[in-house]
RNA sequence: UGGCCCAUGGUGUAAUUGGCAACACUACAGUUUUUGGUACUGUCAUUCUAGGUUCGAGUCCUGGUGGGCCAACCA
C-alpha cells in the first residue's frame, strides 16, 4: 500500500518535473545555454543513394528529425553522392519515398553533396595554396606501407604552385583513374591513422547520377561531409559510432579553412536479434534468391516492412522506445513486433478468416437459411462500427480448434463440448467423421437457437469462442505466413575455430546463411469472410484469434493475397507445451 | 600491435549531474474478457571487477577485465 503510493508519487513527480533526456539532448541544452550556435537546431539525414533504407537508417532518420523537432528546428535531406560507381537515381527516389512514408518532411531542403562539387574543389585549392595539401603519385600499396611506418610520401613537399597545377590537370582529365590523388598534409605519425595524410580526391572517369560527365575527380567522404554540413549551416551533425575517429579530421578541415563549424555527435547503431542490416549481405540475400527483392516482406528494409504491413508509427515508436546512447544496442525483435501489435490493435478492423479449414455441419440448422449477423469491427474503437457476416448450416473452422481427445485446459470444440461461435450461436459438438488415416474430415454440431449473440437466453456458459466462415459465401485467399528470416538471434556474429594449412588454430566468421530459416515463408490457402471485398493494397486487418494481416501488392480481385504482419500473442501454445 | 569509444535486471533506456536504482519490452504468476487477443495486478538487480576520495558513489579518481570501432583511391 505505502509502496504503491510511493510509486504513484514518483510517477507524478517525474511527469510534472522533468522528462529524461538522452545524451544528445543534454549536449544541445548545454549549447543552448552557452549560446554556441546563434540559430535554431539544424540537423541533416545524409544517406548515400546506393541501396535501400533499412531499420538502422530509420533510427538515424528518427534521431535527427526528432531532435530538430524537439528544439523547434529543422532537418535537411542530403544525398551524400560522392562516389559515382555505386550511386543511382533509382535509389534516390526509393529513399525519398521511404522517408516520406515514415512521416518526415524535409520540405524545400533537399540537397546533394554533388551540388557542392565546385565549392568543394575551390576549398581544396585553398588548402593547396596554403601548403596543406598535395598531389600524390604514390600507389595505394606504397602509401599503405609508408603509413604503417609513419613515413612521408616523396611528393609531400612539392611546391603549392606545382600542386595547384597538378590538381587542375587531374580535374581536366589529363590523368587516368588512379594515376594520382590529392592528400591532406597533416601528420604521418599521428596516433589516429586517419590523420596520416588522408586522401581527399581521387580520379574516376565515370558518369555521375547527378552531375553526369562534368567531373572526373570526386571528393572523399572526409572532405565532402564536414564541408557540406558547414555550407548548409548544420548545427548538430549526428552520425553513427564508427565515425567517431573521423571527428578529429572533420574538425581539422573546417578549422584549417576557417569556416563555420558544426558539432559532430556519434551514437550507436541499432541491431536487432534475428536480423541482418549489412547492406552487402542484404544485397546478397536478393542476389541468391533467398528473398524476392528489397521489398520482400521478410527484409528489414523500410520498403520490406511497409509491404509486410508494419505501420510507420510502430517503427517510430519502436525506435523512440529503444532510445539513443553510445552503447551497442542489440534489441529483441519481439520488441518491434510488440510495437506493431500495439499500433494495429488500435487501428486494424477485426475480420474472420480460416487458414486451415475443417468443415462443420450444424445438423439442426435449416439447409437453405442464411442469417446476416452484425459483428463489431473493433472493440478498441467503437467509431469503427459493425458489419454483417453471413451464418449458415455449413461452416469452416480452424483444424486446430477441434480435438477428439482434448487437453485438460482445452476450451475449444470437442465431442460433447459447447463453444461460442463469435458473433453467432453457441454450438454443441455431437460427433465427427474421420478417414482411414484417422484424420478428421467433418465435424457435426447442433446449435442452441436461443443463444444468439447479444440476445442469449440459453443460460449456457461456453468457455471458448471460435472464429469461423460460412462456406457458401467465403472468399478464397492466398495467405503468406512470414516468420523471422534467421533461426539464430545473431546470425551475423558467430565465429568458429578451424585449423589452417599449417595446422594452426584460427577463427573465422560463420557464414550467416547457415542460419537462414527454411520456414520463413509458408503459403496457405484459406478463406475470408465476404466483407473483405474492396480493400486497398497495404490495408491491415486482424484475422481474429490468428494475427494481423495486410493486403499484399500481388493481390488481385480474383486472387486475393494477404501477408501475415505478425501473429497475435499466443498463450495457448505455452500452456500446451508445458506438458 | 597502436589509437579512440563503451560497460546499470534476459533486452533497451533513465537516474534532478555525488543523495532511497526508475521506465518500457520479454519471462513467470494471477484478475477481467463473446479474440487463449486487449486491459489490469504482482514477481525478477549487491549498477563488470579490485582499490581509493567522501557523511554518502551507478555517477568522481587509479588499476584490471570484457566488448566495439579505426589503419579503403567506400560512406
Amino acid at each position: 500500500m505505502s509502496k504503491k503510493r510511493q510509486q504513484e508519487m514518483n510517477k507524478m513527480s517525474n511527469e510534472s518535473e522533468k522528462e529524461s533526456l538522452n545524451f544528445i539532448e543534454h549536449i544541445v541544452e548545454k549549447h543552448n545555454e552557452s549560446g554556441r550556435f546563434n540559430q535554431k537546431v539544424l540537423t541533416r539525414f545524409p544517406p548515400e543513394p546506393n541501396g535501400f533504407l533499412h531499420i538502422g537508417h530509420a533510427k538515424a532518420i528518427c534521431v535527427s528529425f526528432d531532435l530538430a523537432q524537439k528544439y523547434g528546428g529543422q532537418t535537411n535531406l542530403r544525398f551524400d553522392d560522392t562516389n559515382p560507381s555505386t550511386e543511382k537515381t533509382d535509389f534516390v527516389e526509393a529513399i525519398k519515398k521511404d522517408i516520406q512514408w515514415l512521416g518526415f518532411e524535409w520540405e524545400d531542403r533537399l540537397f546533394f553533396t554533388s551540388d557542392y562539387f565546385q565549392q568543394l574543389y575551390d576549398y581544396a585549392v585553398q588548402l593547396i595554396k596554403a601548403g596543406k595539401a598535395y598531389v600524390d603519385f604514390s600507389s595505394p600499396e606504397t602509401m599503405d606501407y609508408e603509413k604503417r611506418l609513419g613515413r612521408e610520401s616523396r611528393f609531400r613537399d612539392s611546391s603549392p604552385a606545382l600542386n595547384e597545377y597538378l590538381f587542375e590537370q587531374m580535374k581536366t582529365g589529363r590523368f587516368p583513374d588512379g594515376f594520382c590523388a590529392l592528400r591532406l598534409k597533416i601528420d604521418m605519425n599521428a596516433d589516429n591513422w586517419l590523420m596520416r595524410d588522408p586522401l581527399i580526391y581521387r580520379i574516376k572517369h565515370e558518369s555521375h547520377h547527378n552531375t553526369g560527365n562534368d567531373w572526373c575527380v570526386y571528393p572523399m567522404y572526409d572532405w565532402a561531409h564536414g564541408l557540406s554540413d558547414s555550407i548548409e549551416g548544420i548545427t548538430h551533425s549526428l552520425c553513427s559510432l564508427e565515425f567517431e575517429v573521423h571527428r578529429e579530421l572533420y574538425d581539422w578541415c573546417l578549422e584549417e579553412l576557417g569556416v563555420y563549424q558544426p558539432q559532430q555527435i556519434e551514437f550507436s547503431r541499432l541491431n536487432m536479434t534475428y536480423t541482418i542490416t549489412s547492406k552487402r549481405k542484404l544485397k546478397d540475400l536478393i542476389a541468391s534468391n533467398i528473398v524476392e527483392g528489397w521489398d520482400d516482406p521478410r527484409m528489414p528494409t523500410i520498403s520490406g516492412m511497409r509491404r509486410r504491413g508494419y505501420p510507420a508509427l510502430a517503427i517510430k515508436n519502436f525506435i523512440r522506445r529503444a532510445g539513443v546512447s553510445k552503447r551497442d544496442q542489440y534489441i529483441d525483435l519481439s520488441s518491434l513486433e510488440n510495437c506493431v501489435r500495439d499500433a494495429l490493435n488500435q487501428s486494424a478492423a477485426r475480420v474472420m478468416a480460416v487458414l486451415n479449414p475443417l468443415k462443420l455441419i450444424i445438423s439442426n440448422y435449416p439447409e437453405d437459411k442464411v442469417e446476416q449477423l452484425s459483428v463489431i469491427n473493433n472493440p478498441e474503437d467503437e467509431s469503427m462500427g459493425a458489419r454483417n457476416v453471413p451464418f449458415s448450416r455449413e461452416l469452416y473452422i480452424e483444424q486446430e480448434d477441434f480435438a477428439i481427445e482434448p487437453h485438460k485446459k482445452w476450451r475449444r470444440l470437442a465431442p460433447g463440448r459447447d463453444v461460442r461461435f463469435k458473433g453467432a450461436y453457441i454450438l454443441h459438438c455431437t460427433g465427427f467423421k474421420a478417414n482411414d488415416e484417422g484424420e478428421v474430415e467433418e465435424v457435426y454440431c447442433t446449435y442452441y437457437e436461443n443463444s444468439k449473440s447479444g440476445q442469449d437466453e440459453s443460460g449456457i456458459k461456453a468457455k471458448g469462442t471460435l472464429h469461423w466462415v460460412s462456406i457458401a459465401q467465403a472468399i478464397p485467399a492466398e495467405v503468406r505466413i512470414y516468420d523471422r528470416l534467421f533461426t539464430d538471434p545473431s546470425p551475423d556474429s558467430h565465429k568458429e575455430s578451424y585449423r589452417d594449412e599449417n595446422d594452426k588454430k584460427r577463427k573465422r566468421a560463420v557464414d550467416y546463411k547457415t542460419f537462414i530459416n527454411p520456414d520463413s515463408l509458408k503459403v496457405v490457402n484459406g478463406y475470408t469472410e465476404p466483407s473483405l471485398v474492396a480493400e486497398k493494397i497495404g490495408q491491415q486487418f486482424q484475422f481474429m484469434r490468428l494475427g494481423y494481416f495486410s493486403v499484399d501488392k500481388d493481390s488481385l480481385p480474383e486472387h486475393r493475397v494477404f501477408n501475415r504482419v505478425v501473429a497475435l500473442k499466443d498463450s495457448w501454445s505455452k500452456i500446451q507445451n508445458r506438458r
